[in-house]
RNA sequence: GGCCCCGUCGUCUAGUGGCCUAGGACUCUGGCUUCUCAAGCCAGCUACGAGGGUUCGAAUCCCUUCGGGGCUGCCA
């Protein structure tokens, strides 16, 4: 009987997610329903200074959004909550008793001063800095005369000599020799508990079967292998670990707000789909295996294995997000298209949301579906079907001022004006008539100027197309309005 | 400093001893197409960090070295 896989994501919400917490968060999502296991959301909210209900809500709807959604935890609940590590802290007070109850952990009455200066004398005779064990074999008398100075002890977790030896999914095994393991911090002496201490216990009493998180924990799982021994947890129930490489920024460091867009939120403004974040991601440390890169949520989840995920750290490409996301709005559907553009073109005012406008909006997305490449571009894109008069943008102005241009609007307009037929078809055949034939005009130069006339720039949507959009009327006299 | 992790085109990657004169994608460059811009199509540039082994044969195994990163907290 294998047991179900459970997998968690547990962020420390100090801010909004970003991509670095996305990332596992999505390896975590993946793997959970690859194997039909569950998703365990946990909010590590032990240093309540830092993190804010806001902050927590702001993490809880960033993942429905993404539609990484999970079994246990926030708004649903599940059997081994709270879900939320503020509300657990009897929880860790128990342990850290029982702990010291048993002898593996010890009171530790040093001082963060004492404990600097020992450090810094450490790092002066090249010793590895740690905790040195003054406070292991308290005497009654020691003690005594600790709390007689008013000390408050922290709880401190004792590490044997010997070596924690585990395998990591992605890295294979390895080996900490405890030399460089030093005695650490479970509990502060206001009873709070630190996050080895919590991450630890919660991963034990949640029954997670696989961690899957940064490589910046790695180091930190002896201590967390030594809690589980503590608690009396059997060897074979350890969860598996998998330490996920680095999403590095473009200056080969860890992903920072300095050295790329971090914000989940950010790229949900600028118009990111997110399945293309998704898809983006997954390829970020992971691969399928074969050439397929332009994945469907469906597809990660029935290929997803953390064995095929990668040891060595990924650098962030803003290009090739912007690759899959101009492929995934290309194969949106109309409808789709529409409902996700819609809240873009409102809250830029470019629109305000009535039946005609939206209409038209519909009419004019598959004009331009395949020449944006984030949604925010519906903007500028469609800008110009929605304003009384257009203004000629600064660069396009020198080139209307041009004879040539002059003419070739004057010709548009005897061309256009008689048209019963107002469709791209009517439109296109008429001006080629009279601009190309007639005049002789190569064709950027007879539909440039009309281009500007009615759009306001010398790039747009589909010329012909546009103005049937627009409509004769106001096509017209966009044109009239340069040629006087 | 110590410990740990990592090292294939500019970037993400495929590759687990012969199928590799190293494949794909993004970027970039050139071309085709073309009402602009895109999209699409074609072509091109560019990589196994270095040095030693092992082997008939190494990107793949071993050692050394160099480089990058993480940790070394009463942060997570």
């Amino acid at each position: 009987m294998v047991k179900e896989v459970r997998t968690r994501f547990a962020p420390s919400p100090t801010g909004d997610l970003h991509v670095g917490n996305i990332r596992t968060a999505l390896f975590d999502w993946a793997y959970a329903r690859h194997t039909g296991g569950k998703l365990i959301f946990r909010i590590e909210d032990t240093d309540r200074e830092r993190v804010t209900d806001e902050y927590i809500n702001r993490a809880v709807e960033t993942m429905k959004w993404l539609g990484l959604n999970w079994d246990e935890g926030p708004e649903i609940g599940g059997p081994c909550g709270p879900y939320l590590q503020s509300q657990r802290l009897d929880i860790y007070k128990h342990w850290a008793q029982k702990f010291l109850d048993d002898g593996f952990a010890y009171k530790c009455y040093c001082s963060t001063e004492e404990l600097e200066a020992r450090r810094e004398k450490q790092r002066e005779l090249n010793q590895a800095p740690g905790y040195d064990g003054k406070c292991r074999n308290l005497s009654a008398d020691e003690e005594a005369k600790y709390v007689a100075e008013g000390r408050a002890p922290v709880i401190r977790m004792q590490m044997p000599a010997g070596e924690t030896r585990f395998t990591d999914l992605i890295r294979g095994e390895v080996v900490f020799d405890h030399t460089f393991v030093p005695d650490f911090v479970l509990m502060r002496a206001d009873g709070s508990p630190l996050y080895t201490l919590a991450v630890a216990v919660d991963d034990v009493l949640m029954k997670i079967t696989h961690v899957l998180r940064g490589e910046d924990l790695l180091s930190s799982t002896p201590r967390q292998i030594r809690v589980y021994q503590a608690m009396g947890v059997a060897p074979e129930d350890y969860p598996h670990f998998a330490h996920l490489p680095f999403v590095m920024g473009q200056d080969n460091a860890k992903l920072s707000k300095r050295n790329g867009e971090v914000s989940i939120a950010w790229y949900r403004e600028e118009g990111f789909l997110p399945e293309a974040i998704c898809n983006y991601l997954a390829l970020l440390g992971w691969s399928p295996g074969d050439d397929r890169e332009n994945i469907t949520m469906e597809e990660l989840v029935s290929l997803f294995n953390v064995e095929r995920v990668n040891s060595s750290p990924a650098r962030f490409d803003m290009k090739k997000l912007e690759a899959i996301n101009g492929d995934k709005i290309r194969a949106l559907t109309i409808d789709d298209f529409l409902k996700r553009a819609l809240p873009f073109l409102t809250s830029a005012k470019i629109i305000t949301g009535t039946d005609e406008e939206i209409a038209l909006v519909r009419k004019a997305l598959p004009i331009i579906q395949e020449r944006i490449v984030k949604l925010k571009e519906v903007v500028p894109m469609l800008g110009f079907f929605f304003v009384e008069t257009v203004k000629v943008e600064e660069e396009s102005v020198a080139k209307m001022a041009e004879e040539q241009a002059l003419h070739v609007l004057s010709a548009s307009l005897s061309a256009l004006e008689p048209l019963s037929q107002w469709d791209h078809e009517s439109i296109e055949s008429a001006l080629r008539a009279a601009l190309i034939e007639k005049m002789g005009l190569k064709p950027r130069n007879a539909f440039g100027p009309v281009r500007i006339a009615v759009t306001g720039s010398h790039i747009s949507p589909p010329l012909f197309e546009s103005m049937e959009l627009l409509g004769k009327e106001r096509s017209i006299a966009r044109i009239k309005a340069l040629v006087r």
